[in-house]
DNA sequence: TTAACATATGAACAAAGGCTCATATGAATG
DNA sequence: CATTCATATGAGCCTTTGTTCATATGTTAA
């Protein structure tokens, strides 16, 4: 989370690279390419979100159901409050929603997208150990 | 990256969630559900090498492009140091390849599911910005 | 209202992570 | 071989993060 990068370029320039060793072309492009800071940091956000274990596991038993905390706390073997804690952090990121019932909360998946993330991220990392490649 | 877990539910159950709180079957199904704790961390690594925002502007660019380390300095206006490391954490979570060419050292995304995984996230994140659901 | 219970939250602490600085490695060139 | 340049890496520092413990909030039932 730094993307600072709003220091005078000029003076790095003289630092780090002297001007023959890049290429003027393809930074050029690839520069104009470039998603927006905030845009940047929002998608960061999100997979930081996502990568943590505890909350992998939340979110691979909320793949499977709604549940409450409760059963989170069960299935998870973890704290009552170490699993709200996580939780709110999902919340904040908008990867799972909440629904009130009494004294219960139940959570669940905030949108497919979500899902699809990490299916994606289960496939890759079995592949991985599978084949090699695909 | 925690996960632990492992210590004996028995006690657990009576310090946090008295019987009649959780739905048992739920419980039960979802604990089967669960993905083994090898993969769960697996993944929850990989989210979290992408979950920087230099490495994910690292990642933007090479969206793009193959890029050499120079490049990438020249884009990110980061050290040299900063983006060699965030490199070596990109390598590490087998999110990146690199090649050798002479002094310079090439670096692309690894697999397309990685492409996939960034992609989706700009998706979500810009919807959620844009609409509030799609 | 009081008690019991489900969930949330703040403080504190230990661990992990990212940056900088200095330096090492390794390739090309004189 | 010595120099130069591109990249990598280790140490140190400071910030962030995940957990626990204690407690607050809010809901249901007696």
């Amino acid at each position: 989370m730094n993307v600072d990068a709003q220091k005078p370029m000029t003076e790095n320039r003289s630092e780090i690279c002297l001007e023959q060793c890049f290429h003027p072309e393809t930074v050029e492009r690839v520069s104009g390419f470039m998603a927006s800071r905030e845009d940047l940091l929002a998608v960061a956000e999100l997979f930081k979100a996502l990568g943590d274990g505890s909350r992998m596991s939340i979110l691979n038993a909320l793949l499977c159901s709604e549940l409450c905390v409760c059963d989170l706390t069960m299935i998870l073997k973890m704290t009552q409050s170490a699993v709200s804690h996580q939780l709110r952090v999902l919340r904040g990121a908008k990867i799972v929603k909440s629904r009130k019932e009494g004294k219960n909360v139940y959570y669940s998946l905030d949108d497919p997208h979500i899902a699809m993330l990490i299916e994606t991220g289960f496939e890759h990392v079995r592949e991985e150990r599978g084949g090699g490649d695909v």
